[in-house]
This record gives structure tokens, C-alpha cells and sequence, in this order.
DNA sequence: GACGACACCATGATATCCCAGATAAACCCA
DNA sequence: TGGGTTTATCTGGGATATCATGGTGTCGTC
């Protein structure tokens, strides 16, 4: 599969590890170089709700928004908007166990404690609490 | 990771010495000629909130901008714009250890005391005080 | 001789790797 | 169709390497 989908709710250990869910490893696979070792990145974003979640992407998705950052005006908006992405993102590695660690911080932005859920979005997806995904549900919903 | 992303913020100690991130120092690596003992360039600059900062890249964008600057009018607003840079540029190395040494005046001109940040910009990064990314981060979401 | 730049070494904290159990899903064969 | 087996995924713990940081020593220059 090319795309990240469905839900997964992993445990974090108390080294802040959590597994990448198997089909999101595969995914990431594909969309990256061949050989190199796997990886993704991920910035902080709060919904139009307010509730905290990262985004994650393939780590190819920054080299683009690298070539268009030094296509537009160094202070339009846009740069404004790209380079605030690049001071907050941070790179994960998935190790041999096809775990990543969540560092400290990040969790507590994001309320997770046990366990944390992986959101499939298409091209990217969500690192969050797993109430996150439910709740929005329930809001469409109603 | 071809690029400098996310903020660190490492300690100074009395020497003026600062610990390159690990990953800031792979992305040079990578840049850089093979061999040659690690290093980086960086000039001041103020960005449009006035706050001073280092705009820190690999020793490899000053030949594009030495072309450059062979290409446009010599009086042109973007030669004089070049020219003031490489009037304002220094050249830094990364020792053994991965650190490198900010000259006191400027550790003064940035207001850096015990901590310095470095701050992913894509092909270049930023070495200013702690609060600095911060700051722009709160004055965006507002 | 004093100061600065630079190389070398030592330490604590953190991340990375490696291996072993547990669970659940997929599979095969009767 | 049902039962048993195998495989893949997730989970946990411990060993190892990497990184950030403080200190010391050496070689220049002033």
C-alpha cells in the first residue's frame, strides 16, 4: 500500500518507544530511497479543535518544501510558514523492531500516556492520543 | 537527512565552545568534500522582528554566491547585498568532539550566555539565543 | 610568560542495537 | 469445515554505542 490508513493504537514503553504499525513501515518503505535506513518526520499541529497531534511524513516531503523555499521571496509568508515547519521537526528513526521513540516533550504535548494512536491522512499521518481520532468522529457525526 | 531540521539548544561553556547537533553535523558532512575536517560558514543578520541571529551554512554556498556575484551588475543592489556578506562571514571548524567555537563578540551581538540554539532552516541553519525560536513560534500562532 | 586556539581524554546521559516472550493473525492439512 | 501449526507483529528487558559536556595539556603567537 502507498498510503498511510486506518487507526492503530500501540502501548509506549517507559522508554517512549512505540511500534510503527506494520503496513505505515511498508508504506514509509516505499516512499522512501531504496536502501536507507527507515525513517519519517514529524511536527507538533493543533486542529481546528485545538487538540494537539503531530504530523508525520515521509522524509522526502522536507527536500520539496526545501527546493520551494528557495523559489519564493525570503520574507513572503510563505518562507514564514516553511521555515517554522523546519525549526520544529524533528526525524525518527524505526529501528530493527519497527519502533520509533516519542521523545518526552512531545508526549506530554500530547497527553499520551500508555498508549498512542497512529492515524492514517493519505499521504501523511497522525501521531496522537487515542481519544483524538474517536473524538472527532463522534463530532462528525453529530 | 540532506537537511538541517528542528531546533537544539546546546550549553556554552567559558571557552565559547558549543557542540554542533550530531545530526547538523552529518548533514555537513554530507555537503561538504569528502575529507576535508568539518566545518561551516556564518554571517549576522537581523531578521524582520530585529532579533539577531547567525545564518550558519555549508563553506559550499559561498562559491555559488562567489559565481553569482560574477554574473550580475557590479553595482547592482544584489552584488552589494553578496559583497556585504562576505565582508561579514566567518569561517568555522568542528573539532574532534563536534564543537565548534563562537567568537566573543558575538555571543555578545546574539545576547548567548550559558545556552545557544541552533535552529533547522532546510539548506542552512540559525545560532541565536534559546528564546529566539521560541518567540517567533508564540508570535505565529497568535 | 600570558593568552588563545586546538587536540586529547574522561564522564554521565541518552539513544541504538540485539535478543527473547507473548499475542494474534494467516495458513495448511486432514 | 475444523483443528493445529506457523508466521508476523508487537512488546519487554538488557547490552552497547553515540552524544553532549567538562576538564587538562600542548603548541603557537603576542
Amino acid at each position: 500500500m502507498a498510503l498511510f490508513l486506518s487507526t492503530f493504537v500501540n502501548k509506549v514503553d517507559r522508554k517512549g518507544r512505540v511500534s510503527v504499525p506494520a503496513s505505515f513501515r511498508t508504506t514509509l518503505g516505499r516512499a522512501g530511497a531504496g536502501g536507507s535506513p527507515l525513517g519519517f518526520v514529524a511536527y507538533p499541529d493543533f486542529g481546528s479543535d485545538k487538540s494537539a497531534a503531530l504530523i508525520a511524513s515521509p522524509t522526502e516531503r522536507m527536500e520539496k518544501w526545501a527546493e520551494e523555499l528557495e523559489t519564493v521571496a525570503p520574507d513572503s509568508e510563505r518562507a514564514l510558514q516553511i521555515q517554522l515547519i523546519f525549526q520544529e521537526v524533528r526525524e525518527f528513526t524505526v529501528d530493527g523492531d519497527g519502533r520509533a521513540i516519542l521523545p518526552a516533550d512531545w508526549l506530554e504535548l500530547l497527553g499520551v500516556g500508555e498508549e498512542c494512536a497512529f492515524v492514517g491522512q493519505g499521504r501523511e499521518f497522525l501521531i496522537c492520543h487515542p481519544d483524538l481520532p474517536k473524538r472527532r468522529l463522534a463530532q462528525r457525526r453529530a
